[in-house]
DNA sequence: GAAAAAATATGATAAAAATCATCTTTTTTG
DNA sequence: CAAAAAAGATGATTTTTATCATATTTTTTC
């Protein structure tokens, strides 16, 4: 198998079957069999989706299963005040609208991707078949799970912690999870309405908090980019030692 | 079946297997066959809870999975400042220690009961059986994507909404999940102090919140008792018209 | 590359919510 | 049932956060 990937002229085909993804080991698709994933990967379309577009809304019904390949979406929801509130952003691997395809609704949350993605999409007929694999459904219910562990923290943070303390945990979660360049920036840049739609502030007091903890030389910022130079600092005020 | 229980002298102890609950019809107890039933009936504890008392604390390993017969337990979770926040209200029917057993994990939250309580323990070891059942499996995926549907709304609301739309919202929530008494208070009463710690706000926030309200004539209050008064405008008050 | 649009920045003010203090009422306990 | 403890109520004050207004900078578009 790894020797195939050294052959000099791979067959693209090939490579883009799900027997070959990488990114499956990252999700529930990882402990199906190769016949089980021949089969998805021949159903199987793999999308380029830009900065910025939608790749679901919610109230949709879906059609499907989406597996991010490349990039990062963020799923979010418009309050009844009409404010979109960001909820996670997934990463490389994550499953998108298994949540919906398992309980049957309509999706809860529109997906727009933060960068430019590549996305692949299963269709729903082929995942009755896999819902009924032992082994997916388990792993499934696992990632939920841990899926439902995370929400249920978010809210005591919402609820308990101040907007300076959310924002010094996002800027640590953001450095943490997407990664950094090699001047110390965070891979991952969000407007600073993005930040605001994650904290559930306003932009305003989102921008001027940015810009205090700049001026406090916790962060340094590079445009878009954000630097966290006092990392303990960070801690401390996610922490609430203001 | 039905003529079982018209039997003028039912054995008690067949009514207290898991076969004859009519609780586990509410759960993902439901799709199982009665030799499974059985099973988990022999080995099955049923423990009386009162308020007030502690089922499990977070950070625990659970050593089962809980079985809501009667009353009601709030799930809360202590946040680094120190404050309780109060993530839901389980029911009768709903089973407790499930997304901790499928993860594998220490709990996330606390139990503790309410109100006099009648909850069924299932030993950890009778679950790895139910696990392996498919059907079981499928259920409580349906189910606990359900609960981070939920979860999730509930992030967007504690994050766009303010206190006193949050109030409005979980007074109308008590009134439709829990009922009232004939003269109209909602069945479940919670001290302000609980109501704070559901909503994410100080104690004297909530009862001044809750004392103008009375004044509004949108509630009326006996002890601990709140009674909806003006239906109509509390669920304007919840979609943000002041 | 200039014009338009969007994003960022910042001051001033208003509104929302927390905190502190004190008092009353209710509940618990011996 | 009286004392103690807990819960609820309410005023005064401070802190936090939102909103409004208006620049300035950056990005997009033709």
């Amino acid at each position: 198998m790894v020797r195939k990937l050294k052959n000099k002229h791979p067959k693209i085909d090939k490579e883009n079957g799900c027997e070959n993804c990488i990114i499956r080991h990252l999700n529930a698709l990882k402990d199906l069999d190769n016949i089980t994933l021949a089969h998805i990967s021949d159903s199987k379309e793999t999308l380029a989706i830009d900065k910025g577009e939608l790749i679901f809304k919610e109230g949709q019904t879906l059609k499907g299963l989406y597996c991010v390949k490349q990039g990062n979406p963020r799923l979010s929801k418009i309050s009844d005040n009409g404010k979109d509130q960001i909820i996670r952003i997934a990463s490389k691997g994550e499953l998108l609208g298994h949540r919906t395809l398992v309980s049957g609704n309509k999706t809860n949350l529109s997906a727009v991707a933060l960068n430019n993605m590549e996305v692949c999409f299963i269709p729903k007929e082929q995942i009755s078949k896999l819902i009924d694999d032992k082994r997916f459904t388990k792993s499934l219910l696992v990632f939920i799970s841990n899926e439902l562990k995370e929400s249920d923290d978010r809210l005591v943070n919402m609820a308990q912690q101040n907007v300076k303390q959310r924002l010094a945990q996002l800027l640590i979660y953001l450095d943490n999870n997407f990664g950094c360049d090699k001047k110390g920036f965070i891979n991952l840049s969000l407007s600073r309405i993005e930040i605001s739609n994650i904290l559930g502030t306003s932009k305003e007091g989102c921008i001027r908090m940015i810009s205090n903890f700049r001026k406090e030389n916790l962060i340094d910022l590079k445009g878009k980019k954000i630097k966290i130079i006092n990392f303990d600092a960070m801690v401390k005020i996610e922490l609430g030692f203001t």
